[in-house]
DNA sequence: ATATAAATTTAGGTTTGTCTAAAAATTTTA
DNA sequence: TAAAATTTTTAGACAAACCTAAATTTATAT
């Protein structure tokens, strides 16, 4: 139905588009993609026609409920098939992204929903991030960021903000993992870094930089 | 490392290929792609400028040892996700293999051999074509045609010639799956058709166009 | 309010893979 | 073997997705 590209830039628009509804740039999407502003011009112009999109010369884009809808939908393909190659095929939760990259883009309802049923209709992706359902609903209750989280209080690690391989490594190294459990036992003023207990067993230090990154539930 | 239309074309090259190094022709080629004789020539000349085939004009192509090579790996990445399908997804054999057409093309050496894992090393696809290994070696003993097995002898159903969907169908209509014991009971020199006797169980009649193109060993 | 800077669009091209129509080479037929 | 038929290649175009460089519009600073 649609090519592997424009899922991509509708992708890149939905994930760009603000709650409130200012238009995405054109140099944002460029970013985003790392292609040309000229390029996402050209592009946006072809997503116009096809009325996946509302465009504004020089006032940026926001997407249709069509556009919206095949945004979501290949988020979705995208999320379910980390979880198959994250709980089936043992690849590490920094290593599933690439590939779930090129995997998003196969056409076939059929596949996608014998897939979701296969892997037991997860909610969540090997990184945390909610899978929306067939008709795009996301059951969104967003996790706290574990900076923000008080001292003593338990809670689970339920996602991650920053995606990056070298991050998520850098948690796998320390033996951070997804639903486990923590507690906050001291915070350093100086430099907002943390001690933690983890599972009520081990203590781990970790750096603000790492807790703002680290959300909770 | 090659496109998905390159592939494509060394997959229906390989495929085309004689047991004799004749030449393939370009509209055998454009005919199996449906596509067109001049766009056959176009894409000959890049891949013949890749080293994925040699071509003399007028003369028909030859894979390289590369080509070959990048065929073999193709097809081998097929049969392994039409075995995905049909075992872990519960496609029908008559399913798998238009979405196996694209995800043949998904570009991770590691995704194809987790998967492999994952799948048990299997040998064969759901219609009984053989696997190639990593390395590109088929281990391959040729199975007969029912319409040419003896009387009373047993056997078992292991391929097919016709890979399509309706025949596939067929087949599965009057209860012949892939595995399945079988032996003729009565062949009928008027038309070449069979009684044949399931499992030692059930006996069905077949045409001898059905018996063509079922393979056995 | 201008001048400068930044963002965006337009103009003109490239690459990949496709097409039709016409020319050239090869094969078949008589 | 010469004519006819078939196959293959070439010429010229087109659509998708990208690029660089230049022009235009909008935003920022003095
Ligand atoms: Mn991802
Ligand atoms: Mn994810
Ligand atoms: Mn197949
Ligand atoms: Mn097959």
């Amino acid at each position: 139905m649609y090519s592997f590209t424009e899922e991509n830039y509708l992708k890149a628009i939905y994930k760009l588009s603000d709650v409130d509804g200012n238009g995405v740039s054109t140099n944002s999407i460029a970013e985003n993609l790392e292609t040309k502003a000229a390029s996402v011009t050209d592009m946006i112009k072809k997503l116009s026609n096809k009325k996946l999109l509302k465009y504004e010369k020089y006032k940026g884009v926001n997407l249709t409920p069509k556009g919206k809808d095949v945004a979501i939908q290949t988020i979705r393909k995208h999320r379910i098939w980390e979880v198959f190659l994250h709980e089936k095929l043992k690849f590490g939760w920094e290593e599933v992204h690439d590939v779930a990259e090129q995997l998003e883009h196969i056409q076939s309802e059929l596949l996608i929903n014998k897939l979701d049923e296969f892997l037991g209709f997860p909610t969540h992706d090997p990184h945390g991030d909610p899978i929306p359902g067939k008709n795009g609903e996301f059951q969104g209750n967003p996790f706290a960021s574990l900076d923000t989280v008080e001292i003593h209080k338990k809670v689970v690690l339920s996602g991650v903000i920053n995606h990056s391989v070298s991050f998520l490594q850098h948690l796998k190294k320390i033996d951070l993992t997804l639903g486990q459990q923590l507690t906050i036992i001291e915070r350093n003023d100086y430099d907002q870094s943390l001690k933690l207990m983890l599972n009520d067993q081990v203590e781990i230090f970790i750096s603000n930089e790492v807790a703002k990154n680290i959300l909770v539930k």
